[in-house]
DNA sequence: TTCGTTTTTTATCATTTGATAAATTATTCT
DNA sequence: AGAATAATTTATCAAATGATAAAAAACGAA
């Protein structure tokens, strides 16, 4: 998914203020297993996925919880650095090869105080994270493990055969083991 | 709370935008138990709380989920509707009396499209609320339902006061019974 | 391929939460 | 105050999930 579509998808931007977007982005391609975001450090970018998945993660105590997957189109973000310019909270790991559209903050951030048109994309941006984030919430209130398994496998078909169980099961909010009950429970 | 400080604290507006922005707000003073947002319609309003204490709660099939609780400075508001233009799934009701500053969403998209900086102060406003939905989320994912009743006490004191366990209870995701067996064994 | 590692499944027992019902306490209304 | 209603607690049993361990299956590197 080009830069083009991953912007438009958001929200449409007159063709200059797109051009001026767009020349801030760079291209890189990064490795499976690359720790690309770590909590507890400003992080100075933000990247969109071209081609790939990656794994937002978080770790508190000993418990280490999966806040989201994120394909081609999605956004690989610390939102504390994004937003408070703040340390982060978040870890995000490549779990393929990928190829990223990469922004600087600071330069993003110049943009929205200067173009109204990219100013309401990235408000844009900022609302339908935030309706993904609130739907996730209500859903993990609502159901059984087992229902949120099987609404994530209908919303995401390809999950299961780029995501391992484990991490699947850290998404949900529950063991891998008690995930494996459940899997054999359904078929 | 005065909508000067409500707005201020997302987001500074420099005078002649906030002035602008301020001309379309208007006070309206609603009872307790009044349901002032439906599911299932396209709300035309948001609302700030100046005075009094508002919950957000959604129905499904037969649950119902206490989506969050807004206080003095918080918004009334319908996701879907202020961002999609599209039927919400929140349902809002008044737990006191409350006095309220309402704007037209029409009226506010129309300055976010002529206005950068009320543009930006729109973007501040989503950014905060989504990183205030992720950080709920990763609490709910993290903890027992005990130490998520215990940080709701620690951050929001004076909830207790003002709500019923059953609505909290239906907040932290567990039964009015739960949270009452919960609370025996804490003191 | 084969060995070693990782992932997934299966099994057992403990813990947490849910569902239901009944008793107690608090609140509201007249 | 007294009656009616609503909110909270307590108790019992059922269901879901966690923790741990061990076996089986899948995957990867030499």
């Amino acid at each position: 998914m080009n830069i083009n579509e991953i912007l438009d998808k958001t929200h449409p931007i007159n063709a200059s203020s797109k051009i001026k977007l767009c020349e801030c982005f760079e291209e890189v391609s990064l490795q499976k297993n690359h720790l690309i975001i770590r909590s507890n450090k400003v992080e100075k970018n933000i990247y969109f996925i071209k081609k790939g998945i990656a794994r937002t993660f978080s770790n508190f105590d000993d418990n280490e919880v999966t806040i989201a997957f994120g394909e081609e189109g999605d956004t690989i973000i610390s939102l504390k650095s994004y937003i408070l310019y703040q340390k982060g909270y978040e870890n995000i790991e490549l779990l393929e090869d990928c190829e990223l559209y990469k922004i600087s903050v600071t330069k993003l951030q110049n943009l929205f105080s200067t173009d109204i048109d990219i100013a309401n994309w990235g408000r844009k941006f900022a609302e339908q994270e935030l309706i993904k984030a609130e739907q996730r919430f209500i859903s993990n209130q609502l159901g059984t493990a087992t229902e949120r398994y099987l609404e994530l496998i209908k919303k995401h078909p390809t999950l299961l055969q780029r995501v391992s169980l484990g991490l699947i099961a850290s998404y949900l909010g529950i063991t891998q083991v008690s995930l494996s009950r459940i899997r054999a429970n359904i078929t």
